[in-house]
RNA sequence: GGUGUGGUAGUUCAGUUGGUUAGAAUACCUGCCUGUCACGCAGGGGGUCGCGGGUUCGAGUCCCGUCCAUACCGCCA
């Protein structure tokens, strides 16, 4: 037996037990005739002690140690001469019999401690030494918990957890599939699935009516900090369900997982539930971070007719009112406007209206608009005296884009974006389609199953891009954690769908007729949802990246700079995965 | 594919207008130290300034190219 504790457990209480501990050297302290040295494993830290009256062999080896040295030490636990209260064994300490070296170690290229002095590359080509560290261990045991606690409440609820295939079918629809060189069907090619997708309906038509599974996805697009070429989804599909049952279920599992894993509670109110059009109406965007107001208002109307051009001529005018902001210098506005003006944003500038203590009011326009005018703004928006308003014009689109990034930048600089709280919320009623000017055609916004409203099924063949999809997205914080739809189970609108996506019939059927075929053979109404579980971790967590709640992440480029992969594979693996038909 | 930021000691960074032998902290090594827990004190070793080219009497510093990292845009049904 290597341990009869592990360093996180003992306490006063243990005092005089002989015990022995197994685990890691973090740091050795050498004040001469004693040393004393932290012991860590992942359940803590604990002080080992050497002492003078300690036998020279012994003194020796602890003076020898280094930093991540594996050791065995022995000893008993005695009440410490000065405690620790940072750490939970900080009460005692080991007085050492013997210490054996299980294993020396280089030393290592970052310090392995609470905080690391090391960056992220380097960390992530050491990523073993990395995880050694407290903050990653705590978040792998987040992420554990948050699975089991998944996990347990599905099966509770009747859920059965099936897994499908990694090695599935390319389809040209949505994000760039991995693909896999099949040996024995020489160039032909797996593709690894973007999501479980048309397996978990063909699970809802085979009858396992409540199906989930925590699994890999994977997607071949570039990279971003809450963005991985494989990622973890909670995916689910529940059968003879309306939209209103999925919420219900799932938003029960999300206020389990909320308070089982940390402790928060959002009391007997459901969450609030938001057509996608609100949404952008209100936020300028799909995914709204509702811990905070500040929200857009429309000004078109207002701000037309008083011979300011710019206002005149554009589409939309809206603004939102930064509360306690009429302080802003000439400068911090400047800094605001290029925040803008960037590229990536794209506004053309950002008139403001500052409305003075005293209730007067002062703008970049003061030109073309009176002080009642002015004021009329302010009072449309719930502006207050100490307060200034942002006005933004252009085509709608771009403008609520503005309004939507200018938002949530200043909710962020007046630190209203408080990562311990928890904004969460349904949008529904997205679109059904996208419109796609370059390839002047249709996309679904969602997927090609999604099923539409059924009061705007007569607008599929009037109007296509007003059509309303039974979708859902579950928003926090402005993160978007989940999303899904109930699902068309009808062959014959399936069929129209993919003729409006332009499909061919025989597209159709050669992509996607397994299902279709499925649905010929009894099909359940069905619907479902799956939560990007990687994002879900990072949000309780209180990160922005999901990546250091992943064990082992990608890089930006999509590498794993440990393991330095991808690689190139050798001739011999080409030829026998390439060239057989041509030899043939 | 694009934009921004960065690349200097094992590590994290500073480095002025282009000018002597490129610095600090930390880590590492040696010595001293009986209550440390960011131990302390004294000393020491450690550099292809990402790489290639150019300008210049002279380049860590300026220019061009390139690679890498990172954030974002495009992309992500």
């Amino acid at each position: 037996m290597y341990r009869t504790h592990t360093c996180g457990e003992l306490r006063a209480a243990d005092i005089d037990k002989t015990v022995t501990l197994a685990g890691w050297v973090q740091k050795v302290r050498n004040l001469g005739a004693m040393t004393f040295i932290d012991l860590r494993d992942r359940y803590g830290i604990t002080q080992l002690v050497v002492g003078e009256h300690a036998p020279a062999p012994l003194r020796e080896t602890a003076g020898s140690l280094g930093r991540e040295f594996v050791i065995q030490a022995a000893g008993r636990v005695v009440e410490r001469a000065s405690k620790n209260p940072k750490i939970a064994t900080g009460d005692v300490e080991i007085v050492l019999d013997t210490v054996r070296v299980l294993s020396r170690a280089d030393t290592p290229p970052f310090t392995v401690e609470e905080n690391s002095d090391g960056g992220d590359d380097l960390r992530m080509r050491y990523r073993y030494l990395d995880l050694r560290r407290g903050p990653l261990q705590r978040n792998m045991m987040l992420r554990h918990r948050m699975a089991q606690s998944a996990r347990g409440f599905l099966d509770r609820e009747g859920f059965l957890e099936i897994e499908t295939p990694f090695l599935i079918k390319s389809t040209p629809e949505g994000a760039r599939d991995f693909v896999v060189p099949s040996r024995m069907n020489p160039n032909e090619f797996y593709a690894l699935p973007q999501s479980p997708q048309t397996f978990k309906q063909l699970l809802m038509v085979a009858g396992y009516d409540k199906y989930f599974q925590i699994v890999r996805c994977f997607r071949d697009e570039d990279l971003r900090a809450d963005r991985q070429p494989e990622f973890t989804q909670i995916d689910c599909e529940m059968s003879f369900v309306e939209q209103a049952d999925v919420l219900d279920t799932f938003e029960r599992m999300a206020r389990f997982m909320f308070g089982e894993t940390i402790g928060v509670e959002f009391g007997a109110k459901p969450f609030r539930r938001m057509p996608y059009a609100e949404a952008m109406a209100r936020y300028g965007n799909d995914k709204p971070d509702l811990r905070f107001g500040m929200e857009i208002h429309e000004l078109t109307a207002m701000a037309k007719g008083h011979g300011f051009g710019v206002f005149d001529d554009a589409e939309y005018v809206g603004a939102i009112a930064a509360a306690g902001c009429a302080g802003y210098t000439r400068k911090q506005i400047d800094e605001l406007t290029e925040y803008v003006k960037r590229p990536q944003i794209g506004a053309k500038g950002l008139v403001w209206v500052r409305i003075e203590e005293s209730g007067e009011v002062k703008s970049s326009v003061d030109k073309f608009y009176s002080p009642e005018v002015l004021r009329g703004w302010a009072t449309e928006l719930g502006a207050s005296p100490g307060d200034m308003i942002f006005v933004v014009s252009g085509s709608r689109r771009l403008s609520l884009r503005v309004l939507s990034e200018l938002r949530l930048e200043l909710g962020e600089r007046l630190g209203l974006r408080d990562k311990s709280r928890f904004a969460p919320l349904w949008v529904v009623d997205f679109p059904l389609l996208e419109w796609d000017d370059e390839t002047a055609r249709f996309y679904a916004m969602h997927h090609p199953f999604t099923s539409p409203k059924p009061e705007d099924i007569p607008m599929l063949d009037t109007d296509p891009g007003a059509v309303r999809a039974n979708a859902y997205d579950f928003v926090v914080n402005g993160i978007e954690i989940g999303g899904g739809s109930i699902r068309i189970f009808d062959p014959e609108l399936q069929a129209r769908m993919f003729d409006l996506l332009g499909f061919t019939p025989e597209q159709a059927q050669a992509q996607f007729g397994f299902l279709m075929n499925a649905f010929r053979f009894g099909a359940p109404p069905h619907g479902g949802i799956a939560f990007g579980f990687d994002r879900f971790c990072s949000l309780f967590g209180g990160a922005d990246s999901i990546r250091d709640y992943i064990a082992f992440p990608k890089n930006n480029s999509g590498r794993d700079v440990m393991i330095d992969a991808p690689g190139t594979i050798d001739q011999a693996q080409l030829d026998e995965l390439f060239l057989k038909t041509v030899t043939a």
